[in-house]
This record gives structure tokens, sequence and C-alpha cells, in this order.
DNA sequence: ATACAGTTTGAGTGATCACTCAAATTACAA
DNA sequence: TTGTAATTTGAGTGATCACTCAAACTGTAT
């Protein structure tokens, strides 16, 4: 009875997400759209809504994506200070066609659409809230395992997390000079870890 | 002979910054061009050529007076470092209509146009590089004065002070909690300020 | 007053925008 | 095989895009 869909939606979604997070969501046309998904427009419409509502879907794709990373990091048993600084030296390498290594979709999106979509502005940044909350989830347990220091307000110390890594992300995709951005992530992987248990005291 | 310019250019000018600033330079229409400059589209084309000029210009203009703002630090004999403090700090305020304490335009517009417009792109790399000079010139000023440390590399400082102020203005943007922007804010100050050669060591 | 050059005007250009829908196609049930 | 409902198709919708240009207007020189 029910025909299945000859056009595979997570595929086509994947597709949209990295068309829509390299060109912005005004700078994405339908013709874009088409050519990437392979769709018509009606197709894409019968599937998708509306442009608005296939870019909101893409967003939370990205945005699950990047929580599943930071989830992932709390099953292991490794230490969790280490990996959180090791995304900040990933950024600092700034390897060719390392997703991490671009700037951030969704900061993108709240910095196009603050004028243009409330719809998703607002999505944007209860995904920003809700990454940064799951950064202090990391940090609360590091705390519970000894590895980060009890004194220090985890809720804070994500705040400034997410600020490195946004601003990292950003200057990944500005500077040419490679020394410079490696430092940088040094620089705020240093400041990361003077709040570790274990570091020995200046 | 020459007929003065019934319109105010530099006054056409910021408003088209304001504008283009806010709504960036897809999000801007001409019929938003025309209401804000009060000028009908053939005069807008007489005057600055055409849509990519114009914001061009604009973007020049919000940078010089970026760079006025910087270059201004040097002139007067204030202490330094807790000036650029201060810049943090009134960020960190999020007072309304405050204009540093919205997302910066020439980060909006590298963002934006990564995709749309190279020139664009390239305009802001390059500003983004200046500021990042002019930050560099006031810290080795510091340095000249005594009241930074001698051995800090005031080229990597600069980076790192310039990736705090993108990202505190962004999560101005973002926060709809004044006491966390304020603590990451004084977080920030106090990082430059370990560098402080009259701060007295911990 | 008249001539004229500089400036503004705004309807109109073709292109492109997001989006629609009747018709063709397809996969499955009977 | 046939009937039917789900799906895809793609030409076409009106709206809006950045932009143009002949005509109207305006300030100055003569």
């Amino acid at each position: 009875m029910v025909r299945a869909a000859p056009y595979n939606r997570v595929a086509a979604l994947e597709a949209a997400t990295q068309l829509f997070w390299e060109k912005g969501y005004v700078g994405t046309s339908l013709k874009d759209l088409e050519n990437v998904l392979s769709m018509k427009p009606g197709s894409i419409y019968a599937a998708f809504k509306s442009k608005e509502d296939l870019f909101s879907m893409s967003l939370e794709l990205y945005f699950e994506q990047n929580l599943v990373a930071l989830r992932s990091l709390q099953e292991s048993d490794a230490p969790l200070l280490t990996a959180l600084g090791a995304f900040l030296l990933r950024i600092g390498e700034n390897a060719e066609g390392d997703p991490l290594c671009r700037p951030c979709m969704v900061v993108k999106t709240l910095l196009e659409t603050s004028s243009i979509s409330e719809d998703l502005t607002n999505q944007s940044r209860i995904y920003l809230n809700e990454m940064v909350g799951e950064i202090k989830a990391v940090l609360d347990l590091a705390q519970e395992r000894g590895e980060l220091v009890a004194d220090v307000n985890t809720s804070q110390l994500a705040h400034r997390f997410q600020a490195n890594l946004t601003a990292l992300r950003l200057e990944a995709h500005v500077s040419d000079q490679p020394d410079i951005l490696r430092q940088l992530a040094r620089d705020m992987v240093e400041e990361l870890e003077r709040y570790s248990a274990q570091k020995q005291t200046l």
C-alpha cells in the first residue's frame, strides 16, 4: 500500500545540511538544493514542506551530530579534560576538510538569520544553550572523577570553553598563519588545564 | 558649475552601514536601502555604483571607525591594559543599543559571504588582520611603557584578545543570563591582567 | 530670463526567487 | 493483469531581485 520513498531521506538531509552550512540560508537557492538533492521542486516540497523547514531540519541534524560527539566523551573512560583539549588542538591543526575546522553552522545561522527569521534565530539560540549545557555535563563528570578541581564553577567554565571553541573555529577560517592558530589552540588548552586536578602547581 | 549633491554622502553611508550590519549583505534588498537612504535606485547607483560596492564602502567605514577607537587608546596616557580590559567589561554589561555589544560586522560579513563574494570575504579577512595588528601595536606600546611583562609574545596575545572580543560579542548576542556574560568578561580580563607588569604575584 | 550641465526620478528591464499543481509515473494489493 | 494510491515530475506561478535609462528636475553661470 505504502510505496517506499525512492529518495533517501537521511542522505538528502545530510546533503542539504552540507550545502546550507557552506552557503547559508539566504545564500542557498532552491536550484542549488535541486541539484544537490537530485530532487525536483515538487518532491522537495512534498518531503520537507518549505525551504525554511528543510533548513530547520538540517540545522537540527547538524546539532544532533555535534551533541553525539560530546555525549560519547562521557561514555568512554578516557580523561575528559584531555578529550576536551583535544578538540581545541584538532582545530589548531586546521586540517583540510575537517568539519570541526569550519565555522559552526549554528553560529553562522544565528548571525545570518537574526533579522530574517525569528524561528531560526531562536532555534540557534536553543542549540547553543544545549551545547553549553552538555559541555557543563562533561565538566561535572570530570569533577566527579576527580579530574577537575572541585571549586571551579563548571557552568562558567563551560561558557568559557564554548567561547574558545567558537572563536578558534572562526580563526581557523580566517588565519593563513598555521603557527599562530596552533599556538592559540595551545593557549586555550593551557588555560583549561589550569583547572586540572592532576596538574602540578606552578 | 558643479551642483552640491543634495544627498549627504557620509550620512547615507552611515545609514547603509547600520542596515547592512543588522541584516547582512544578502538579507538587505535595494528596497530596504531606498527607504533608509531616502534615495531612488538611480541615485544609489549613480552614487555608489552597485550594491556590492556600497556594501564594501559600508564595511570600510565600519572598520575605520573601529580602528580609530583602538588608535585613540595609544594617544592617551591612560593605562593600556586597563583600557583593553574595559572593552571586555563593557561588552559584559551588554547595554541596550551599545554597538560594541552586537556581533562584529566584519565577522558577520566573513561568515556570510564566504560562498557568495570572494571580494567581500577577502576584504573582511584583511580587516580582521589589520585589527589584530592594531591590537598588537597597543600591546607593544604597553610593553614599552612597562605595563605589560616583557617576555610575552604580543602577536599571540593580540590574537587571543581578538578571539575573546569576538566570542564575547557573540555571547552578548546569544545570552539571556547577564550574570554569566558579565563573569565571562571578567574571566577574560583576569586572563589579560595575568600579563600585567604591575600585578602582584599570586 | 535663458541655457545648460549635474542630479534625481521611478517605471520598467530580464533574471531569479520560493513555491504550486495537474499530469505522468511508479509500486503494491487484489 | 488491473486498479489504486503514493510519489515524482517540471513547466509555470506571481513576487521580488539587482539594476537601467530616458525624461524631469534643479542649481548655477551667463
